[in-house]
DNA sequence: CAACTAGGTAGTGATTCGCAACTTAAAAGC
DNA sequence: GCTTTTAAGTTGCGAATCACTACCTAGTTG
């Protein structure tokens, strides 16, 4: 007897994903500091002179973000002062959300075009503005949208 | 003379639209009442309770969003007490980014596997894992990507 | 073995957060 | 029309977080 439709009202809150993503991400620096392990900074050094963050900030971010299990700390084998943080493949998978994100920055951003272009190295060619795809690839809007309960979908699906 | 292509290495920071995006969207809360808005909620009261958000904070941020042009703030002609927060253009267009981070949350989460489902209207069917998609469609991942400069994308869209 | 480097930690002041109480203006109840 | 209730804030204050600088320690270089 589960509400088959829910018009996008009040939603069980802890069904919902974006509390728990955010208590990984949702602090000052993180996303900066996600970029940073992107664009292939792996060092504590490397990031902290790139960002300019406090160092005190950085290790705790650091810390939490491996806590988190997004970044993985490995000692350097060549050099055992150095500390290598990498991205694990939790890590790698936000890598959408960061480029929708910044893609919304550059949109609305001040009318600067915004120089290096992100594209495919397959062909140079920009890649696509993110957006949300229906199951069979239409791009859909907010008001295309609606809450279904796991059983209903199932049930469709097998049809 | 630009540089053709650089290695995912350092990328002018300003020229990344991330920093300006998490000026508008990076602070505590943000996300959250974003989300709200996405739920339909409108009024002040209604986001209070149903975030559990402290009233200054939730009066700061909704401020912040609207001078941001994320929210709209109108008072409402029939019950002047109230007003009416909605989505603009801009803030609409942060859906994407929204869902790829809770659609993130999600999947790495507790294995739950979220119960209300978000889905097309159309067909009821959900909808896609958000993804970076090239230029003819193909998914990316993070090593299909190159930053190219402008004049060099330019070029070769001509062709 | 002296100097330097990588990756932190510790101390301190400035911000911000979060809770509760208060305010103001507009409806509703009677 | 007078009291009560509701909506949307604002204010004060203690707790937590941020950011800046200085310091520390292990490992590496000259």
């Amino acid at each position: 007897m589960g509400k088959l439709t829910e018009p996008l009202g009040d939603i069980g809150d802890d069904e919902c994903g974006l509390p728990r993503a955010l208590e990984a991400m949702g602090e000052r620096w993180s996303f900066m500091i996600l970029r940073a392990a992107f664009n292939g900074l792996k060092h504590f050094e490397e990031m902290q002179s790139n960002l300019g963050i406090a160092r005190n900030i950085l290790a705790n971010r650091l810390g939490r973000l491996v806590e988190s299990e997004i970044l993985e700390r490995q000692p350097c084998p060549d050099d055992r002062r150095k500390i290598e943080y990498k991205l694990t493949e939790k890590g790698e998978s936000l890598l959408p959300t960061m480029i929708a994100l910044r893609q919304w920055g550059e949109k609305w951003g001040t009318g600067v075009p915004s120089n290096p272009v992100l594209c495919d190295e397959r062909d140079r060619q920009p890649v696509q503005t993110i957006r949300v795809h229906a199951h069979d690839g239409r791009p859909l809007d907010w008001h295309d949208l609606l809450w279904v309960d796991q059983s209903d979908v199932v049930a469709e699906a097998a049809e």
